[in-house]
Formats: C-alpha cells, structure tokens, sequence
DNA sequence: CTGAAAGCGCTTACAG
DNA sequence: CTGAAAGCGCTTACAG
C-alpha cells in the first residue's frame, strides 16, 4: 500500500504557484499545465459506442432512460456500459444540459460559524436531503469581501450552483436583493429577513416563545430579564414581541431595564446577565433568545454565586443537543433544524426545477423542560391567570 | 422587488421529478429538459473574441495572462473583457482543463457530526483557506452506502472535485486504501489511521496528553480515571499510551478499571464516568479524551452531587470554544483546530498541484487550566516527583 | 427506432 | 505574435 512517486511525470513543480498563493486566486497555473500531465481519462460515451456498436446518441439516450429507445438496444448498451464500468462526466453533463445539481449553503460572516451546533444542524439536514436527491453541497461564508465581489451571483454565473440556501440572514444582507427566482433561485433558511421578499422555511418562533413564557409566568416569574439579540433579525423581533405581549397580558409594564443584547454567544450572553442584573437585582428569571446567551449567563450566575434555578431561573431556545448536559441541564424551545434544512433543501430545488409558488413555511416548536426553571422566589405574591 | 412569475416558461412542473425525489438520486428529469427552458447564457470568449476583433485562442490566452501575447493586444482584450463583464464559464473551463479547483471534505459518519464543534472548527480552516486559493469545497458524509456505492472515488471519476480532505477517520475505514495520490489525492486531517498510510496534518496529541498528565499528577493525582474513545483511533491509543506511561513514571502501575469508553459524546463520557466511579469510589480526578466526554462526566458527577473540583477534578481535550462557558469551565488541552484544517487545506492543493513529497505534520498543542481542576483530596499523601 | 451533426464554452497544440 | 482547428465529453434537435 506504499505510496511511491514513480516519475510519471506528474509531479511537475509549479514555480509560479506558490507567488499566486497569497494573492489573487487563480487557477491559472493548473490551467496552464500541459495536457500530457493531466491526470487519465475513464471510459467516455464514444468508448461505449465503438463496443456496443452504436452511436453516441443512442448510447446517451439509453442513459438517460429515454423511451424512444428500443427495448433490445437499450439492453445491449446497457450491459456494455455497466461491463465498461461507465461513469458519466459531470463537468460535460453539466456544460450541456446547463445544470450542476450542486445547492450553496451560505453561511453568516460570523466567527464560528462552522463551529456553531445551530448552523451544524441545520446543515447536517441539508446535506442528508441533497445527497438523496442527487445533489452535492457546497460552502460559502458570506464575508464582506465575498459580498463586494459579488460572488454570491458569481456563483450562478460561472455554473458552480443551481441554487442558494441562505443561512443566519439579516436585514443589514442588502446582498438578499439580487437573488431572483429565474436566474439566480435562493432560498433563506429559518428566517425571513425583510430586506427581500425571497422563499424561506423556518421555525414558528411566535409559539416557541409563547410557550417559553407562558410557561415562566405560571411559575410566578413577573420581572424576567430578557437576553435577545440584533433587532434587525426578523426572528429575534419576533420573540421580542412575544415577550412584550405575554407579560402585557400579564398585567406587567414592558420595561427595557429587563431587556439586553446577548449577540447571540456566550460572552455576550454572560454581559448581557451582567448588565440587566445591576439594573434589576430583584429578577427571578431570564429568558434568552438562544442556548448559547442562555449558558453564557448560567455561567456568569455560577460566578457570582448565584443558584440556577433557586435564586434566578434561564430559558434558552434552540435545544443544542449539548444544553442537556450543562449544569443544571437548561430548559429551552426545542427547534427542529435538521428538518428545517431538509425541507429548505426540498423546497430549494423544486423552485430550481420550475415550481412556480412561492415558499413560505413554518414548522413546529415545542418546549423541553429541565432543571435549569423553577417557581419564582416570590410566587406566592403573584397572580397565576393573564389579566386579559 | 416583489418577484412574479412572469409565465416565461421556466416554470413547467416536473411530472416526473416527485416520484424520483425518494428513489435513485438521478438528474434525468433536468437532464431532459427542453433546451428553450435553460436559464440564458451570459457573455462568453466568442462574444469577446467578435467585440476585441480577435480569435477566441487570443482571448483565452489574454485571460490566462499567456506572455505570448502582445502588451496592446492583451490590454486591448482585456479593457473589451471587463467592460462586457465577463465571467468563464467554469465547467468549460474544467471539462478542458481536467482541473475542477473544487476539493471535497469527507465527515465520518456519526449523528451530529456537522454540529459538532471539533469538526466544525476544521471545516472552518478548510474553507478560509481554501477559499484564499480559489478553491471552493463540497461537503460529503461517509455513511456506509456512500462508501459501498464507492462515491468516495466517483467524485474524482465523474469530476467533482480535484481531492478529499478525510475528518474524524479510524482504523476500520478500509476505504482510505483506495486513495492514492496519483489518481485521487486524500489528505488524512487530525489523525493518522494505521489502515492506510496517507498523508496527514494532525494535532501533537502526545504532548497535549502528557501536559495534562503532568499536571493532574503535580496537582497530587494518583487515582486517575480515563475516559477514551475507540482503541481504532490513532489519536485515542496515543493518548492512551501517554496515560499508561506517565503514571508508570509516577510509580503508580496501570489498572484498566479506571478505564472507560466514551464514544466522544457527552452522554458516552457521562455513562463512562458512572463505570469508572462504580468500580473505583476513590478516583480523585478523570481525564477524558475529549470536552465532549468530558462534559458529560461533569454533568453525571453534579447530578451525583460530587463537587468538581472539590471532589473530583475533570479535564478534557480539545478546547472547544464552549468549554470555557460550562460550570466549572473547563481544563482542558487546546488543539488549533482551525489552523490543522487550514494547513492540512494547503497541503493537499499542493500535492494536487504535483509536489511529490509526502506529508506527515505535527501542531503544537498546549493545556489551558481553568476551574475544573484542583489539588487532590489526599494531595498530602502523594509523591509529587516522578519516580523515574 | 437510430445516426450524423451541431453545440455547450472553454484550452491548447499546430501553423504561419 | 496571432488564428484556425481539434478536442474535452456530454445532450439534443434534425433527418431519415
């Protein structure tokens, strides 16, 4: 099993490759080698024809299961191809038929993102989706740079994707514009950024977080802290307005001393507690727009000393698979992302293959209890009932 | 920006496409598509080629920066080329070139893998990287039908990628015998399987695990629990092997009942640490072989009501950036997992490129002390010196 | 039902 | 220094 390097000749140095490396990228230098380097062809179409002894048309059409095809030619050209080994080229599939059957997934110009169990989750549904419809993912990260070279439609352009999925959106992502159904088919993945009026499938944050509050408010909780994040992400305003509304039908005054942005990590989860805690000392709960804030400030409270959920109760949202194991395990709303990147995917190539409707789909969430809530330290002086 | 269906003719339902969605992954159905349908072409060489007044070899050549050409033909084309805006077609380019400049990152086949962040920081160097040499990168798992159906290899065959960047693998992947540079270039990232002798860019596991050991025992440990993955992991048995040494150095002979398999997940580490405790009530610490585990053993150790560190120190490996926010926050050892992706990213583009040397590099690793670890119980009773 | 031919949009010897 | 031509490996009208 020895890898040697036998001189075939193709380890030709490339002098001029390791200068290209820190500029601009390039192709140039693999695109310059000679032909003679390149590495050996399989066995085209035009092989399967001298064998069978046929044309390369029919040979083609028998591929593609085209019916006009005879039964007996069909079955003779078949078996050549399957006894060649045949293995069609996609780059001259692809160049002819102007289809690549390859999705982008761009992902947010946001440290970690890669690292992020959210955005993982939501990939891994991806992923799995494509490959059973016979599509490849590709990743791109959606920096400023990426943005300014407009390779978000490059993409498209050059032939690399037949679509986009479009991950950790924004209002500020002016980029969302140029999408457009016909030639450039996107779709944005739980979100719904008002920036563009594009397809998207998300989860339903509205009942996510009504439950999540309904929830603290029945165990007495009346001043919770409210960790958020940007108010230009449409599913974060969307729980802010929850949250307005659920302790408004409680007969509780908003008040933004509570409310603080967490930039959805957990340091800045951690700050946020840190803030909103000096401002309202007498809390009894805090409720964050996701498990990452929700464990930056259960860390912060273990630092101060502080018990979860004795003295101070936290709520999450998004159900990581790993906010079952902090300590004490967090009760969060659970979101269904690997079926969201399913269905996104799903709905992403039906639109690439002409499906005319819109898309626009929200997808079921529910609450999972843990140790991390419990009844407020003043329960017994609130009121159990919405005063609505 | 409201975006119609302007009944172009680009929107014929796929009779055919819903029935195929949940069979053979086949792309006959856009294959078949009447040619009128396609999304229209942009500029191409021959449209430059009409405008500059010059052949199509002439334009292609000015592209590639050919010093044959003339610096007024070359400026000439050039000035036509961008004021058309015109962008290669990169399948035409490829299927003639043999180069596709796309690399594929295969992700071991366990649930969760794209939301695991040790992979995701991988994945994370891959992309920045790869991104900075013109690279794009697709994404595969290597569930068993995609290595029984030998997809592994079809992506080189049918030319989807140029080379593989193989993560999480081990010693039962007979499949990475199948790469051989010439064909299919295959970079092993963080390990180095003995089942097939690749090339390989990992993390000094060794000397992380020994720097950890070091400290636990300087720290008065002598009852130390491990908590490890499958022995078929390169990286697992040197860190294993590391443990067995260090305590020998320190006197104190191997006893495999403080030895448990955590499979790399926080509830493996939890059920671990739940065997280990069972069979040895006196264990003053456990080291796990990842945060993960490690996680999962604090988590079962709170829910037992021991104390960490007081009762028990825990430490992992990998420094996830999560770690540093669990209660306590976690010691553990730091791999530079972004920069492993990144370099294992550049090694492999040269190897495709033709550089023939082999490669085997090692990234420091270095322990990062935090709250889960403390002096040991019976600390006085302990030798503090090695006794070799 | 099948084949010869044109075309997808590039690159690269080969001439001149 | 530049162009005409062949080729990469497919698909698809167009004939017959």
């Amino acid at each position: 099993m020895r890898q040697t390097n036998d001189g075939n000749g193709d380890h030709r140095p490339f002098a001029e490759s390791s200068a290209q490396n820190e500029g601009e990228p390039s192709n140039a230098s693999l695109l310059s080698r000679s032909r003679t380097d390149r590495p050996s062809r399989g066995v085209n179409l035009r092989d399967g024809a001298r064998v069978a002894d046929v044309s390369v048309a029919t040979v083609s059409m028998v591929l593609n299961n085209n019916p006009r095809i005879s039964r007996t030619t069909h079955a003779k050209v078949q078996r050549v191809m399957d006894k060649l080994g045949y293995q069609p080229n996609r780059l001259a599939q692809s160049l002819s038929s102007r289809y690549t059957c390859v999705l982008a997934v761009l992902l947010p110009d946001v440290r970690h993102a890669f690292a992020d169990a959210y955005f993982g989750e939501l990939l891994s549904g991806v992923c799995e989706r494509a490959q059973r419809l016979g599509y490849k993912v590709m990743i791109e990260q959606a920096k400023p740079a990426f943005i300014e070279e407009r390779k978000h439609l490059e993409i498209f352009d050059r032939r690399y994707v037949d679509g986009v999925l479009c991950l950790g959106t924004n209002d500020t992502n002016e980029f969302l514009k140029d999408f457009d159904p016909t030639p450039y088919p996107a779709l944005v993945v739980d979100n719904n950024p008002i920036v563009a009026e594009l397809d998207h499938v998300m989860c339903d944050y509205e009942s996510g977080a009504t439950q999540v509050l309904n929830y603290l408010l029945q165990l007495g909780h009346r001043r919770i802290g409210f960790i958020t994040a940007a108010n230009e992400i449409t599913t974060a305003r969307t729980v802010h307005n929850v949250y307005r509304r659920r302790l408004a039908a409680f007969g509780v005054a908003y008040d933004s001393s509570f409310i603080e942005d967490g930039k959805f990590t957990e340091e800045g989860g951690a700050e946020a507690a840190r803030a909103i805690l000096e401002r309202r000392p007498d809390l009894t709960a805090i409720m964050a727009g996701n498990d990452k804030m929700a464990i930056g400030a259960m860390h912060l409270l273990h630092r101060m000393g502080k018990d979860v959920p004795r003295d101070i109760s936290v709520t999450g949202f998004d159900d990581l698979h790993h906010a079952a194991f902090v300590n004490p395990s967090l009760t969060t709303v659970h979101l269904p992302l690997y079926q969201v990147g399913s269905i996104a995917t799903d709905r992403l190539i039906e639109r690439i293959q002409g499906r005319p409707e819109r898309v626009a789909e929200k997808i079921n969430t529910h609450l999972v209890v843990r140790d991390s809530t419990a009844m407020a330290r003043d329960a017994s002086r609130a009121t159990f009932e919405p005063a609505d």
